[in-house]
DNA sequence: AGCAGAGCGGAACGATCCGTTCCAGTGCTA
DNA sequence: TAGCACTGGAACGGATCGTTCCGCTCTGCT
C-alpha cells in the first residue's frame, strides 16, 4: 500500500493496474463468459486501460486463473505449518472458500490454453492436497474412504452456491462446507458410494478449447 | 411405448416428439445457453421439426422446466409414502439427484417468463419439502438446526458435479449426496454456522430476466 | 515554457453466433 | 392422384463481442 501515494499519471497507470484485476475478478466470478466491456466498466475505466495491460482476453483471464491458483497453493502451505492434521485440513478448506478461489480457477479453465508454469503449479497444488488429506488421515478423525481428489470436488460444490450478496453467499457455503466437513468426519458411518474420483478426472476442462 | 409401432409419418412425428424432449433435456443440461441448432442436431433432426412443436426457444426451456418441477413433485409425494421419515428424505435426495431434475429447474430458470402454474407447482413443492424435513426431524437422525430450504442448497452442490461421462457424474454425484446427508444425520456435531437460508433466498433467478 | 509521448476513453469495425422464417421436397392418406 | 402434414436445412436480420484506432489529456523532462 506504500505506492498509492504515487500522484500523476504514473499513480493512476499503478492504481488502475489493481482497480482492473479487482473489477476483472468480481466479474468474472459472477459470469466467466462476461464481454470485456462489463470488466472496463466495473473498473470504471475505458476499454484502452484493458488492452494496455493485456494483449487480449484470454491473456487477462489466464492471469486471474493462475492468481487463484497461487493463492491455492499458499494457503495449502499455510495449512502445512498447522501442527493438528485434521485442523490444518479444515481451516485450508475454509480459507480456500472463503477466497471463492474454485470459481475462478476451474470455471475460467478451457477459456484459454494454460501456459506450461501453470501445469507445473497444478501439479504441486496436486501434492499439497494429498499432503493435507494425509496428515488429517493420520489424526483418525477424517473417514478412511476420503481421498485427496474429494477436496476439489468438495470446493466445487461450495462454489455453486451463490446468491445476489457476496456476503450472504459466503456465509451459505460456509454453512454447507461444514455439513461436508461434517460428514468427512464421519468416522464410523457407513462407507461412502462409488469409486472414488481418481486423478485428473475433473480435468477434461484442462484441453484447450 | 405402445405406440412406437406406429408407421408413417404419423409414427415418425410421435416419435420425435419424445426423441425432441430428450435431446432437449441432454443439450440443455450440460450449457443452458445452448443454441437450438445443437438441439436439433442431437435429436437427429432440422429445425423446423422443433419450431412446429414450440413456436421458441422460451416455449420449450419453460416445458423442459416446469416437467422437472413436476418430476420433483413427483418424487416428493413417493417419498410422502414411506412410513420412515428418515428413509423417505434420504431416497427422496437420491432420486432428485439421480434424475438430475436440479439443473433443468434451477439452471434454466431466469432464462425464460414462468407460467402461473409454474409458480404455484414451485408452492407446493416448497410445501412438501417442508413436509419431508419436518418428519426426518420427528425421527431424531436429522440433526435438529437443518431446516427445509437446505434441501435446495444441497441439490445444487450435487448438481455442481460433472464429468463428460454422464453415468459417472451420477456415481460421483451420489457419493458427495452422501457425505452431505452423513452430515446431516449428525446429532451431536457442533451447530452449523450462519443463519440458515430463507425462504426464496435462492430463487433471485424467478424475475423474468 | 514547451514538447514528446505515455496513458486514456470510447466510437467503430469486422467477425461470429443464434433465433426465427421460409421454401422446396417427401411420402401418407383419402 | 391430389392434397396435406411434416420435414430438412438454407437464408436472414439482429445482436454481441473482441479488437483496433483515433483524438485527447496531462506528465515528466529539457
Amino acid at each position: 500500500m506504500s505506492e498509492t501515494a504515487l500522484p500523476g499519471r504514473r499513480g493512476q497507470a499503478a492504481r488502475n493496474d489493481v482497480v482492473i484485476l479487482d473489477a476483472a475478478r468480481q466479474v468474472f466470478l459472477v459470469d466467466p463468459k462476461a464481454p470485456i466491456s462489463h470488466v472496463a466498466e466495473r473498473a470504471g475505466v475505458g476499454i484502452s486501460a484493458l488492452y494496455r495491460r493485456y494483449p487480449s482476453k484470454e491473456t487477462l483471464l489466464c492471469r486471474l486463473c493462475h492468481d487463484g491458483l497461487r493463492t491455492y497453493i499458499a494457503e495449502a502451505e499455510a495449512a502445512a505449518a498447522e501442527p493438528d492434521g485434521w485442523a490444518a485440513l479444515t481451516a485450508f478448506l475454509n480459507r480456500v472458500v472463503d477466497a471463492d478461489v474454485h470459481s475462478l480457477t476451474v470455471h475460467l479453465a478451457g477459456t484459454f490454453t494454460p501456459t506450461p508454469e501453470m501445469g507445473e503449479d497444478a501439479r504441486r497444488a496436486g501434492e499439497l492436497s494429498v499432503r493435507l488429506v494425509e496428515r488429517a488421515r493420520e489424526t483418525g478423525r477424517l473417514r478412511r474412504d476420503a481421498v485427496a481428489e474429494d477436496l476439489g470436488m468438495i470446493l466445487e460444490c461450495c462454489a455453486a452456491i451463490r446468491v445476489e450478496d457476496p456476503e450472504r453467499t459466503a456465509q451459505l457455503r460456509r454453512r454447507y462446507l461444514a455439513l461436508l466437513v461434517e460428514g468427512l468426519s464421519a468416522a464410523g458411518g457407513p462407507d461412502l458410494p462409488g469409486p472414488p474420483p481418481r486423478p485428473g478426472e475433473m480435468n477434461g476442462r484442462w484441453r484447450p478449447s
